[in-house]
DNA sequence: CTGAAAGCGCTTACAG
DNA sequence: CTGAAAGCGCTTACAG
């Protein structure tokens, strides 16, 4: 099947016998001509079909208008409900968004980072890839384009950063269980010190410390990977010991999931004898039963702002070095697996 | 903060006092380069960070060697699943992608096709907005760039399909429950007569056939939106039937799972009373008690050989049209909710 | 083996 | 109000 190739505005100019300058301003409402040249023009531009080489524009004003997003994985629930409110976002200001995965791989994410730039991308959007390490390579190409980092950010990379209120969320949660009247909290976390993790801890440490509950060593587990299956296993860990806990505060909901079929084995009621806590608000904490209470997070916002952030950056190069970070409010949904308690 | 534009060819020669050719050839290893200067030009090239600027490359050649993908939902994990194929695929053969969504808008995903082509990519990876019904526009992008159609497809559109074999998927599906001796079997189904319902439904109707099962218009359910909700509500209205059918297949997971809560209400006993089928495999059907016999539809494998049809198409221009329609096998996953009925 | 020049499609300062 | 020309960064046919 032959192409038809693009209608280009030498092809316009050639059929109205004008030259190729003036049916680009006309085309562009360029104040300095007529009105009889534009509504001529534009007419022949609309039969021919013509549509305007966004690369040969942007080529010229090394502006692309496109932005580069990374992120570990796309198929995340949270991740793609970011990447929604990225692409909304982005369209509604005229841009378009690559997308590319690091698969939590540090080299990959270089990588990435460099064919983005390779591609002229304006900015990068960049939620980091686990156990990132080495920034040097992203402060390179932080120095030619801007970067916003989303979600998994990380302080030795000076730029603008949008996380939700990882602290104060896991305090809340911790901080109603309490006033559920539970007293033997359980933390499940990772043993890596993740940004999340490890604000989600400070959390809960601060809510038992706030209501004068001793922190028990025993209570606070640690799984290098904090899926479902590791939290069934640390859950377990919990069930055996002879003073076990009352409530369970898991640092996502997978983990807490996993935490609610060791208990669901058991027969321990849930939330009488433990009540459990997630974080994420995933779609499988309304289909476990019983239901999970979770935190929030409300990721299509995160992706919005991350790009209002990076595209002001963009649009007012002049202004200084952008380091804030800025704070996404969550919320807890309270369910069955912490009511009634 | 000011940053450091790019290194260009121009500023390399003129360090090196050679022409712009030469370090282009040098660079890309033309034969026709001595080695000593190879070496000398590459060795400043990376000393100056030099990074080709894709889009100059691509403006000359017409390739831009970027992918348009566009879906209904990104958020959606058998979607999100997808990409990630077309992603890992699309980067291994060097091209990038770009992805926006129609979020089921007819009139958006024109918008987003035309967007696609004025930016100038190669081709595009669609799948189909609910209820598209003029392809008047897709045809004409068509005349202009390869497009390949993923999951949500259509006859109309004379273009190569790359789709699970959903008729056989489930045939399979109503088949295992036939095999455990179930006789009323229900389904739930679209009312619209979507691509996959319609083939689902078809299996549906086969399975019965064959196995000389009679078929009941009263089992046979419909719903606008196959969600969660509406397939407990349709669930609840089976189990009000006198004579209650003995399986449900429904042709989303969702909807199996909105059955499963409703038969739960009611102490029905599953699969004992009624078993459930569901389709897609999604994380929920494993985090539903009991857990979901259903579908597995290999997502990435489809992302993947989108992709490589519509390369394949780029690269070999001079082929036929091309129409196949390309059957990407799915299994059942037989777990709780059928088993040892 | 190397260079000067044209060209990809567009915009825009400069002339008229 | 309109046009000729330069230039964005690169590749490549044409000369030498």
């Amino acid at each position: 099947m032959s192409r038809k190739r693009n209608t280009t505005l030498k092809e316009l100019s050639k059929e109205l016998g004008l030259s190729i300058s003036t049916v680009s301003r006309a085309l562009n409402d360029h104040p300095d001509i007529s009105l009889e040249t534009k509504k001529k023009v534009k007419k022949l531009a609309k039969q021919m079909n013509y549509v305007p080489n966004l690369f040969a524009r942007g080529f010229r004003s090394r502006e692309t208008h496109i932005l580069g997003v990374i992120v570990p994985n796309i198929s995340h629930l949270f991740t793609s409900t970011i990447l929604k409110g990225i692409l909304d976002e982005a369209e509604l200001r005229g841009y378009r968004v690559i997308i590319s995965e690091s698969n939590n791989e540090e080299t990959k994410q270089v990588e990435m980072l460099n064919t983005m730039t390779q591609f002229g991308v304006d900015g990068v959007l960049m939620s980091l890839a686990r156990k990132t390490k080495d920034v040097e390579e992203v402060l390179k190409i932080l120095n030619r384009i801007p970067i916003v980092l989303f979600d998994k950010v990380s302080s030795k990379i000076p730029c603008t950063q949008v996380v939700i209120n990882e602290e104060e969320a896991a305090f809340n949660a911790v901080e109603h269980l309490i006033e559920l009247g539970k007293k033997r909290i359980a933390i499940i976390k990772e043993t890596e010190n993740s940004y999340n993790s490890e604000k989600r801890f400070a959390g809960y440490l601060r809510a038992l410390n706030q209501y004068n509950i001793p922190v028990r060593d025993k209570l606070i587990l640690s799984t290098e990977d904090i899926s479902l299956g590791n939290g069934r296993r640390l859950a377990n860990i919990l069930i055996s010991m002879k003073k076990r806990p009352d409530a369970i505060f898991a640092i996502t909901d997978n983990a807490a999931i996993g935490a609610i079929k060791a208990l669901h084995k058991f027969n321990i009621k849930i939330p009488e004898e433990i009540a459990v806590v997630g974080f994420s608000n995933s779609i499988n904490s309304t289909i476990v039963s019983p239901a999970l209470t979770t935190v929030d997070q409300p990721g299509a916002k995160i992706g919005r702002t991350a790009v209002r952030f990076l595209i002001q950056e963009l649009e007012n190069p002049t202004s200084d070095v952008m380091t804030k970070t800025v704070e996404i409010k969550t919320s807890l949904i309270v369910r069955d697996s912490s009511l009634n308690a």
